[in-house]
This record gives structure tokens, C-alpha cells and sequence, in this order.
DNA sequence: TCACGTTTGTTAGTAAACCTTACGAACAAA
DNA sequence: TTTGTTCGTAAGGTTTACTAACAAACGTGA
């Protein structure tokens, strides 16, 4: 045995993770920790408002007299300004405000999500839409398409005058980090380099991601929870997904890519894709509301076979989601789409398969709610998305 | 519209963000860098083997400066060692090579997720298994279990002269992020400060995770993957989780905690915990050989009966999977537990299914495997995890 | 009223970390 | 022998955040 370590231990090389590409993480110079100082310095002014330096350095832990030096730079950048002295009455000499300049920067926020049009909205710092604009799609794919997302960016940077912090852009499809959508079948797109071309045209910071990938990020911004899974109900189903407070990519790029998952062991209506049970094929948007146009005008009948229809619905959805939020232990899973065919009996049934089909002493605290969001959750996420690559702000 | 903005900066805080706890990440100074800096080298070191200081420096972005220093610090506390010269003829001075001083320091790693016996190993920092000893459990469970497993790790301490590095546990059940072993009903358990305990008694650092968790890190050393699910079939039914390379523990530390929940939509067996079809009544040890052996005995029938109890398995196998995969779009799954149950027509049948379930486009270069740690894989997972908690080498 | 304590933000100096530049040692190849 | 290369180290500079100290500005209470 002696041989054998020494043996190891004059030409070994581990065993564990011997194959793994190296440098998981690379190297941290003393600049990269400013770096990362100076986010946290905006990230806390961010979240918890107008205070003076001194309150910062204690939230953060970092000295008074270091705060003062980041917060110096910031305002030579702009980010920071100074609000003038505190008010209320305590011993000591006045504290100066300070906060991010929630008014120097917009942020263009675009949607492409939809099959019907193009949203785009001017959103404040705050995450406040402060002007839209849409443009119909037409069916236009491929370069058409591009196009047209241009158009809506160019008019939206029309429709304000402050500076833009960056542009960021919700596509549907497969988007990989460089903002390269690999496919998006719907708009005819494959390995459109989405995020370089916009840059180039506009020249300012372009952030691309998946729909729901992105959707997610403005939920997260009003939850609580660091762990959360945003279920995105429209023209096809998709999912985003928060683990630890980071978004989930997939080593595809295809994180979230739920609606051709097959539901349940007892088939179900054929799929565009081919196969049977799709979740998209219960859940879909046009396929519910064709389903119950079937039953419209059945007179009485009629209530019933909707709460039918929309109950076996959710049920569907929370046979997909029982096996992801007992993998991830999940606490809280968000539905975005159209309140009226969600928010009630899909819902309800949901909530319950999904309770029925866990462990509850895992899940306890789980929750499955409605998004607040309404139609702007996309908009509000690609906000969140540059801030977070420009600013460093979560 | 002016006035909103004039409102939002002066008296505003962020609508994104502003009820979520603060500061998800602390403050950084210069000598975290120089541990990261640190482990950052003894990683380089340790997964690619022994090499020069300019090696180093080449592969991680540091000059030779840095990496001099650094190892003489490295050197000083004797994680490395000098090798002696570089003996292949090259021009310029020869190199210097050092190593992780492999045979410094061993390892020792408990597994008590089986239930009739705890194992463990004294283990090399490569992972080689050094030595090995076990206790029988005899049903032992509370405060006995908790004895019995000191007890091995006071035999295994004795059997190694080296020093010891830590502790490793792989605990059956809930673990939290501090070694409390919040719920394991197998051991009687609830709320065991197993870390605190262990560590108390021997003055070594311990780290404890969940048995499924800890395999996963074992798993991932010898994958070049960064996403990775790992099935534990044993008596329970229990997954680790791996994602961007960094474990996941779950909102309320019971991630990978599969075994309860319901497969299909076609009940199944019923379950221990009450309900009918959980993934354990198709999967878990006792109730697949108890099936195989009701079958057994029944002449020519029997091999084709055994095979469909086994198919039949892999195939809940796979639809339980099949949402995790998409959600995740893991390109990884991993299968740990009896290779005569698992390996063949279980196997072959999970696959199948989940090809089958899901998105090819997507899950393209999906993998299901059996595990190659046979039944070391909490051992040596144990032992990632004090490698990874000790000297920062993933 | 006035001394005292408190709080804020700044100045000055220090320690740590990494960098660049430079150099000697040791080797291969021409 | 000369030339060019590579390695490891030494010296000095820059960046970063720290501690210590202080002035300014404010309540408080004798």
C-alpha cells in the first residue's frame, strides 16, 4: 500500500474530476473584487432606497471611508447622485442622501413572444413602464422578422430622450449567453445572432434570452424566494427557471423547454411535434381556447364542460411540474398567461394534483400562484436582464 | 410622466427586488481573492498533475510571480511539494515541477444510506479507496445510530497513520447546509446535529450531506459534464443534483427527494407514505426483488416475467424523469444502485421512455448511464465533499 | 448657554495582493 | 562558443481596502 501512494503521489493525477475542463472558475485580481464592491454598493442603494454612505458601509460591511471612495466613482459615472441632507432630527452630524439615480438611465425592453405582434416598452430603472409601442407581426419570419424587431427598438429609442442603459430582448426559441437564438421555429429563426446585430445597429449593450428564461427574472424581482420556476402559458408552453438565485441555462441552452414533455401514461391529443400528450397539447393557449369554443353555446352544460376542460388542464400541468419540484424543492412556482383561462379551475387543479402527487412533508411551503405581471412580465424581465449585466444589479 | 420620474428619484426604491433579503452576495477584500487565488492553484495542481510553477501561471492567467508566491504559502502549510526537476529535454532552464502532496493527507468517508450496514473507507485525496471498514446497523436507530457511526469513524481513524483532512458523511434523508440531519425516519433521526457531534468528539472538520447529494459530487468528478442527475436506487429511491457545476440543495434542503412522487396517470402500488403509484413502489430495492421473486420459479415464464418487472420499472424511471430532463435540459442522468436490477432492461427501458418523452431537438446529446462507483459512490462522494469544503477543489 | 457625546464624511498612512520589469541560472541548438 | 529560450526570483509600483484620527455639525443635559 506504501507503493501504491507513493506511486500516486509521484505521478498521480486525480482521479476525481480528472477529464473536467479546468478553471471552473479563473482567476480573481484585486480590481475584479472592486468590481464586484462597487455592484454591491448599487445593488444595495438599489433594493433599499435613499440612506447616507455611512448606512451603506454598514449594510455591506465594508468602511465608511471605502464606501465613500465607490460611491465617488459612481457619481463621476452618473449612476450615483446625492439627495441632499436627512431630515429627521438625530444627534450627530446630517447625514447625506444618497441614491441611484433612478432617472439618469431607461431601459428598452422588447418581446417577441407573442405570434401576433412585437412588444416593446421604455422601462424605468425601477422596472416602471413609462412608454410602449408594438408592432404587428404578420406572420413575418426569418430576416423579416429581424427587421421588424429593429423597427420596434428604433421607435422606442425615439420615444425617450435620457440615455439608455441597454436594450434587452425576450425571443422565443433557443438562445444561447451570446444572445445567438439557435432556433425559434415559430419565427423561422436558426442561429440568428440576435444580440450582435442589434448591438451593432444601435450601439449599446443588447441582452438576449428565451422568453420565459427572461420572464422569470422580473418574478423573481417580486418574490421572495431564490428558488423559483416560472411556468409561461401562450402560444406554446415554456418554462424559466431560478435556482439559488441564478438563472438556469441548460447545457443545451434549452432550460425550460417543457411543452413537448409527454403528460401522464394514458396518451392524450397529438402533438405538432408527433408524439401524443404534449403538455403544450392540454395547455396551449389556442388549443384550450378552441376546446372550449367546442363547448361554448351547449347552454347549461356549458359552465360545467368549461370547468372540465380547464380543471384537466391544470391537472396535466401539475402531473409535469410534481416530478421538477420535488427533484429541485421547490418553493414557489409562478403561471403567467391569460388570467382568464389560468386564474380559476386550471388553477385550482393544479395546486391540488400537485399537492397529491408530492411529498408533503418536503413541499410544505410550496406555492403555486398567478403572476402579477400581467402581459409585461416579458418586458419587465428583459429590464432586469440588462440591469443585471450592466449594473450588477439582481 | 416627468412627475412619476421625479417621484421615483427622489423618494423611490426598486419595485424589482425590494422585498428580497439583501446582500445575496457579501463583500469581497483583497485576501478572499488570495484564497480564491490559492484554491484556484491547488485545483490546476491537483486535476491536471504535476508541473512546473510556469505551467501554473500559464494555465491559470497569473504571472510566475503570483504562482511563486502563492505555492510557497501552499508549500509552507505541506498541501505541496517539490518533485524534483523536469527530466524531458527541452531548452531553457528545466522546470521545477510540484504536485498536490497526494499522500499528505487521507480522507475519511462514512455512508450510512444502506440499511444494514455503515460503511467506510480511509480514502486518498486521488480517491482511491486505502482501506475500508464497516459496522452492522441491527436495526440501530436514534441516538444508537448516531454511537454506531462513531464508532466506525473512530475505527477507520485508527487505521490510518496519515494525516486526516476531514470527515465526510453521506446521511440518509434531510441535511441542511450546517450538517443537521433534519429527518432521516429510516434512522429515527430528526433534527441531528451530526456535524457538530462528530466534529466535537474528533476535532476534525466534518462535512454531512444528504446520501443521494453526496454521490452526485462522486459522479461529477469522473463526468465532463456541469449538469448531472444522479438516481440512487437503494432501499429508497433518492436523487442528487448538479447544476452549472454547483450542487443543489433545494428551498428546504430536500432536493433530490424523488421517491415520493407519483408516476403516470394510472395509479400503482401502494405506498408507505399512503399514496398510490410514488416512484419507490416501482423502483426501490425490497419492492422490485420481492416482485422478482414472486415470478421466479415459474419455469420458461420466468425470464420474460422478470423482464417486464424490470422494463416496467425503467419505464417509470423515465417518465419521472422526463419533466426534470426538459426543465433542466440536462445532458447527463445518472444511475447508482444493484447493477442486476438496474444494468439491462431497466436501463435500456428508462432510456427508451425518455427518448421517447421528450424533446430530441433539445435533448439531443442526453445521456443515461449506469454509475461506474458501484457501491463506493457515497465513499467517495463523501470524500469530494471534504476535498471541495477544505482545500476549495471541486 | 455651553460643554459633551454622537454621527458623518474625509484625510493620511498602512498592509495586502497582484502587477511589470529585470535578472541570473540553466539548458538546447547552431 | 554563441545565441536564444525557459525558469524562478527580486525589486519596485499600483490598486485596494483597512485603521486611526479629525473636523464639522448636530442633540442633550447640566
Amino acid at each position: 500500500m506504501a507503493a501504491e501512494l507513493l506511486a500516486a503521489s509521484t505521478t498521480g493525477t486525480a482521479i476525481f474530476g480528472r477529464s473536467r475542463a479546468l478553471r471552473p472558475t479563473g482567476k480573481v485580481l484585486p480590481e475584479h473584487a472592486r468590481t464586484h464592491n462597487r455592484a454591491l454598493v448599487l445593488q444595495t442603494l438599489y433594493s433599499a432606497g435613499p440612506q447616507s454612505r455611512a448606512d451603506v458601509a454598514r449594510e455591506t460591511g465594508l468602511t465608511r471611508v471605502t464606501i465613500s471612495d465607490l460611491v465617488a466613482d459612481l457619481m463621476a459615472e452618473g449612476l450615483v447622485i446625492e439627495l441632499g441632507q436627512r431630515e429627521d432630527a438625530r444627534p450627530g452630524k446630517p447625514a447625506t442622501l444618497i441614491d441611484v439615480d433612478r432617472a439618469a438611465f431607461h431601459i428598452i425592453g422588447v418581446d417577441l413572444s407573442e405570434h401576433e405582434v412585437f412588444r416593446g416598452a421604455v422601462v424605468g430603472l425601477d422596472g416602471q413602464i413609462i412608454d410602449r409601442d408594438e408592432v404587428a407581426r404578420d406572420g413575418a419570419t426569418g430576416e423579416a422578422a429581424v427587421l421588424l424587431a429593429e423597427v420596434l427598438v428604433e421607435r422606442l429609442l425615439a420615444r425617450t430622450s435620457t440615455p439608455v442603459l441597454g436594450i434587452g430582448i425576450g425571443s422565443p426559441g433557443v438562445v444561447d449567453p451570446r444572445g445567438v437564438v439557435r432556433s425559434a421555429p415559430n419565427l423561422g429563426w436558426s442561429d440568428v445572432a440576435l444580440q450582435d446585430r442589434v448591438a451593432a445597429r444601435f450601439a449599446l449593450p443588447v441582452h438576449v434570452g428565451n422568453d420565459a428564461n427572461v420572464g422569470v427574472l422580473a418574478e423573481h424581482g417580486s418574490s421572495d424566494h431564490d428558488d423559483l420556476l416560472l411556468v409561461k402559458i401562450g402560444h406554446g408552453v415554456g418554462a424559466g427557471l431560478i435556482i439559488c438565485g441564478r438563472p438556469v441555462i441548460g447545457s443545451g441552452f434549452a432550460a425550460g423547454e417543457i411543452g413537448h414533455v409527454v403528460v401522464g401514461t394514458d396518451g392524450g391529443p397529438r402533438c405538432a411535434c408527433g408524439k401524443d400528450g404534449c403538455l403544450e397539447t392540454w395547455l396551449a393557449e389556442p388549443r384550450l381556447t378552441a376546446r372550449l369554443a367546442a363547448v361554448d353555446g351547449q347552454g347549461d352544460a356549458a359552465a360545467s364542460a368549461r370547468d372540465d376542460i380547464l380543471r384537466e388542464a391544470g391537472r396535466r400541468l401539475g402531473i409535469v411540474l410534481a416530478p421538477v419540484v420535488g427533484a429541485l424543492n421547490l418553493s414557489e412556482v409562478v403561471l403567467s398567461g391569460p388570467a382568464q383561462l389560468l386564474d380559476g379551475p386550471l388553477h385550482e387543479a393544479a395546486v391540488d394534483t400537485l399537492r397529491k402527487r408530492t411529498m408533503a412533508e418536503f413541499n410544505r411551503d410550496l406555492r403555486l400562484r398567478m403572476s402579477e405581471q400581467a402581459e409585461d412580465i416579458v418586458l419587465r424581465g428583459a429590464a432586469v436582464m440588462v440591469l443585471s449585466g450592466q449594473l450588477g444589479v439582481t
